[in-house]
Order: structure tokens, then sequence, then C-alpha cells
RNA sequence: GGGGGCGUAGCUCAGUCGGUUAGAGCGUCGGCCUGUCACGCCGAAGGUCGCGGGUUCGAGUCCCGUCGCUCCCGCCA
């Protein structure tokens, strides 16, 4: 016999009863009756229920094991009477009658126990993590994440996609989040930075020649963590092609994503939820940020903003009147059905706005043909008719109003929108709504310094190409730069890249970089780009990111094996921590601390 | 760097207006129990109320500071 199993913890069936058995595994649960005890015995492939009796050599053993102890259980598979048959597991059929039982491993007593679902503080958990993860949920989620990282590699291979692996120590990217840095022993004073993306690699490997690339890449940022956003490292799909337009990327990735999507989507839920067929929607950056006032909108939230400045503009409501004059804009948030919430309704949202630093959350009631509310006596009749035909509302609805400059309103309407949304339980569920974000802009006006910068990725080909970069005004060139977002989770973001010398110089003097700039900041791909490149572009959909929304989980350390905490610190191994005084001396590095707060 | 929330037993939490000996569940330890499956019953141990200072006759509770965790803003080509 095999020294520690026969069969797995979730392999026997009635079909068994009678055959000799042996399991190994750790103590789930232990139910003792004093003279007959049950030990739920649990590995990864499922939990069988032991028994033994004060008759047997081993009831002591097993007597004495705490929960968590690693057993090997050797006895006889014997079928359950009917009425002791546990249908809720699928050995519940059958039980181990316990014959030989070894101690593996004795566990202390737990900081956390495995067998419960009970939430724990992220500090036990994390420092613990190895506990955590026997847990069943958290066990469930990482083998989601395996399970849909082998499903997207079978799809981008069978898209005619290669995987290739690239640096892990390479050098510093001017652009982007702050680099993590590696100091160089053998060249004192220099360091390898690792890498955000593999973007410049990836697109030299067009350079190359090989057409189709992905890698199930690990990217390191240096920048503060989110629920959606691990700090330090995480994972991206990271691929891009040659010859191609933005429609084929968005051809070749989309089929992907919508299959795996499909495929787990019955992951932890009652019912498989649905996926947007592609193709997926695209929107334009200007119509989301007007509609959404978001550049990564929750589809699943029905109601879109509408522009309502002109309704406005001349009335007697001096505060918006006034404002419109300025040169800012009125935006309207629909609220169907609101004239069913009670006045409390509307004064706690406006309460919030001001909370957010607003002037207010002004709003209008349609009843019996008519608005109602404290500013719906400024609008005439063909006012509002022009106003419920902008927002499709009609008796029975409400609609509320932000005036701000352009931007701003967008932004606020955007979050009054969630807010709305949310509040009048108007979100569809059991869905993963997908769509493009496209046209974003090349260039934007840095607010404080008053100067044209890159509003996305540099390297981005402009709409028009040089034509545009010439002829127009910066601002309102697009970029083939684009989004991937799921219900309102920003998948990833992507681009056709300018793989023209020319068109880069040019744009790069725009944003005010002359050409002894660019060339010494990014002389590797200017380089490779003069010797032949394919036009190519991609994009980088964050694995994490599509295993949270999977598992439909509400944060990134519920999908990874062993995350760092927000303030990016590995409990569990102690990372970082100081040096040893040598191995600083060998890095030519000598600290120099803040001084320590009294 | 900034703002919000939280911090009480190994773990998850309760703790009223500032007032007697700080409680519960799970876990641990001991006892009882031969068909449970979140077994049940009886009992016990276990507390720097994050830390420091202050107000008060009296502080888990109020105030100030500080540390930790978390959510958010900044940051994220």
């Amino acid at each position: 016999m095999h020294p520690y199993r026969t069969h797995t913890c979730g392999q026997l069936r009635a079909t068994h009863a009678g055959v000799p058995a042996r399991l190994s595994g750790w103590v789930h649960r232990k139910r003792d009756h004093g003279n007959l005890l049950f030990v739920d015995l649990r590995d990864h492939y499922g939990i069988t229920q032991c028994v033994a009796d004060t008759g047997s050599a081993v009831f002591g053993v097993l007597d004495d094991a705490k929960l968590e102890t690693v057993l090997t259980l050797t006895g006889k598979v014997v079928k359950r009477s009917a009425e002791t048959v546990n249908p809720n597991i699928p050995t519940g059929e059958v039980e181990l009658r316990v014959e030989e039982a070894k101690v593996e491993s004795a566990a202390d007593a737990l900081p956390l126990q495995v067998n419960s679902d009970m939430d724990y503080g992220e500090e036990v958990r994390l420092k613990y993590r190895f506990l955590d993860l026997r847990r069943e949920k958290v066990h469930r989620n990482i083998m989601l994440r395996s399970e849909v990282i082998a499903s997207i590699r079978r799809r981008m291979i069978e898209q005619g996609f290669t995987e290739f692996q690239t640096p892990i120590l390479t050098a510093s990217s001017p652009e982007g989040a702050r680099d993590y840095l590696v100091p160089s022993r053998v060249h004192p004073g220099t360091f390898y930075a690792l890498p955000q993306a593999p973007q410049m690699f990836k697109q030299l490997l067009m350079v190359s020649g090989f057409d189709r690339y992905f890698q199930i890449a690990p990217c390191f940022r240096d920048e503060d963590g989110r629920a959606d956003r691990s700090p330090g490292e995480f994972y991206q799909l990271d691929f891009e092609m040659s010859y191609a337009t933005q429609e084929d990327v968005f051809a070749a990735i989309e089929p992907v994503l919508a299959g795996v999507f499909e495929e787990f989507a019955g992951f932890n839920k009652d019912k498989p939820w649905t996926v947007t067929k592609p193709p997926f929607p695209r929107l334009p950056f200007e119509e989301a940020m007007l509609q959404y006032g978001i550049d990564k909108p929750d589809l699943r939230n029905p109601l879109v903003i509408a522009d309502v400045t002109e309704i406005w503009r001349g009335t007697g409501f001096k505060i918006f009147a006034g404002a419109i004059e300025k040169g800012a804009v009125v935006r309207a948030i629909p609220a169907p059905g609101g004239a069913a919430q009670p006045r409390s309704w509307y004064d706690k949202l406006n309460e919030w706005a001001r909370e957010q630093g607003q002037g207010g959350l002004g709003y209008i009631v349609f009843e019996a043909g008519a608005g109602k509310g404290p500013i719906a006596k400024f609008l005439d009749e063909a006012r509002t008719a022009q106003l419920k035909a902008a927002t499709g509302l009609k008796d029975g609805d409400a609609v509320f109003f932000v005036c701000n400059p352009k931007d701003q309103a967008a932004k606020f309407a955007g979050e009054a929108r969630i807010r709305i949304g949310r509040e009048l339980g108007l979100y569809e569920t059991g869905c993963f709504k997908f769509c493009w974000i496209i046209d974003f802009p090349m260039y934007e006006l840095n607010p404080d310094t008053g100067k044209i910068d890159f509003s996305h990725n540099p390297f981005s080909m402009p709409q028009g190409g040089l034509d545009a970069l010439d002829a127009n005004d910066p601002l309102t060139i697009k970029a083939f730069q684009y989004d991937i977002v799921c219900n309102g989770v920003e998948l990833s973001s992507g681009a056709i890249r300018n793989h023209r010398p020319d068109i880069m110089y040019k744009a790069f003097a725009i944003a005010g970089y002359a050409k002894e700039q660019l060339e010494a900041q990014f002389s590797g791909l200017l380089n490779a780009f003069k010797f032949g490149a394919p036009p190519h572009g991609g994009s980088a959909p964050g694995i994490d990111r599509m295993v949270m929304l999977l598992a439909n989980e509400p944060n990134l350390r519920e999908v990874v094996a062993f995350p760092m905490n927000q303030q990016a610190q590995d409990l569990l191994m102690g990372a970082p921590a100081p040096v040893d005084e040598k191995r600083l001396r060998e890095l030519h590095i000598r600290l120099a601390l803040p001084a320590k707060k009294a």
C-alpha cells in the first residue's frame, strides 16, 4: 500500500464499499461522542468522514489530534446506513472505518479557523496566508485563477499568438509610475528597474518579426494600493500584433475575453452570468465622459447623462444661467421612478453633494405633466418638454442637475449617476458587461503648468498621422488608444503604436521634448524603428482583475495567493526588510534615512 | 503626503449617559455522551481594552498625540 494514500479525500463513493483504503489529509472537524469519534479528513480534493469507536486501538490518536493536524488513516470503506448518509458532500454515502492512524504533522492551536468562512482581519490572514489558503473560498479562488490562466493560454495560442518571456531586470522607464530599482554590484551607482510592463520588449519582438506575441506578464509598479490595484506587482495578459488595425486587435482579443468569461461565468454563482457578445460596444472617450462621466463606465447601470446646458441658458435660475454665461455646462442625471421617493431622499443626495464639495444637487420631479421641486419654476413649459425629451423621462420620474465647468461637471455627474443608480436599485445583475473606450485624446493641457502633455501612452499612433500633428490643434488630436472595461473595472489599456520615427519626433516635439531627449531616453526602440518596423498594436488586460470579476470578489487580495498589504509589505515573508551592512557595501550603497519624528 | 472607518480574550465581535468583578460565540483545556456531520451537555483557563499622555472622585467609553490594519484622494506613460 502507498505510504500516504490509496485515494484522495474526495474520491470514495458507495462503489468503494468493502475495499481497504488509506487517506491522508488535515483534520477538518471532529465530532466526539465520547465512545464514538468522527473525524472529517480534508485534502485538496474533498472531505471524507472517518470514524473510530472506543474499542479501537486508534481512538486515542484521533482523540488527541487537534484541528489541522495532518493524519494518515488506513481502514475499510464502509457504506453508511440510509439515515446517516450526508447528501451535502460527494463522499457522503461512505465513511472510512479507521484501523490504523499515523500523525504526519501535529498542529498547534490555530490563529484562524480553517473550517469556517468567518471574516478575519487582513493582518491575521496575510501573516498566516498558508492557513487562509487552506480555507475553501480562497482555495477555490486560487484554483479559478489557475484555470483562467490555462484557458487564456489555450485561447491565445489558438488565435495564433506565441508566448514569450522578457527580462525582469531591465532599464528604468522615464515615463509612467515609479520603478522598483535593483542596484548593480558590478556597475557602481547604477540600477536595474523591474518592468512596469514589457512594453518595449513586445514592440521589439514585433520589429524582430514574430508577428503575434503574448505573455502572462508580471508587472512591477511602485504605486500605492487600492482594492482593485495591488501595490508592487500584478499580472497582465500582454499581447501585441503586427500589421494590425485597431479593429484587428479588437477582433483578436474579444473572443478570448468573451470565451474566458463565458467559460467561468458560473463560478460561485447559482446561475452563470451573461457575457457581452462580441463585437463589444465601442464608446468614444468624449461620449463616455458625457453620458457616463467616467472613462470606465459600468454599463449595468442603465442611467445615461444628458447635456442640458442650452435648456438652462438664460433662465431665471441665476446660479445656473450665470455659470453658463461664464462657460459652465449643465448635466442632467435621470432618476426614473424618482417621484415615488420621499423628500428626505432628495435632501440626503443634496447633503452628499455638499460633502463632495459641490454647491448641491438641484432636481426636478415630473408629475401630472409638469415639473415640481424648488427649481422647476425657472423652466417654462417648452423648456420642461425639451428637458423631458433630452433625458427620456416621463411623469413619475425625476432628474438631477450638475452645473460646473465641463470636466468637473462630467466627473461629478458621473459620481451622481452611480449613486442614484445604486439607490434606485437600477443595476442589472447577473451579467458581465464589456465595452471599449476608444478615441482617447493624444494630448491634454496640464492644468498646473499650462503645458501640453501626453494624455496616455506617448508611443500611441496619433489618428491622422503626421498630417494631423502638423495641421491640427494638438488638443483635438485623438490617438489610436483604447481601454477595455467590464462592469466599471478597467481591464486594460492598449494602442496601435507609433512605429514611425518621423511621427514620433513630431509627437514628442509637441509635448516639448527635444529630439536629443527622445533619442537619449528611448534609443533602443527608436533605433529599432529605423531598420524596418511593422505597423503594430496590442493591449494588456489585467489578469488579477479578470479573476476578481469572475470570482465576484471586492478586492484583488482574494484572488492572489500571496498578496502584499496596502503598505506594500509581505507579512508572511517579512518583506521589505533591512539587509546587512556588508551587502550594502558590495552594492556601494550608503543609507540616508529620514530623521525620526520626535 | 492627505482624509474617513476600525483597533476589547488565540480569532470574530458586544460593551447603554463616564460608574460595582469587562461579556458572548468559536478555538484551547478538563468532564459526560456509540451515529454525528457547524454534534450535544457541564465546567475551567484565557484581557497591558493597540501604545503614550490628559480631563475626572472614577476612563474600554471623553480629549490630544502616536502606531497598526483598511477604504478613498494624490499617484497609476
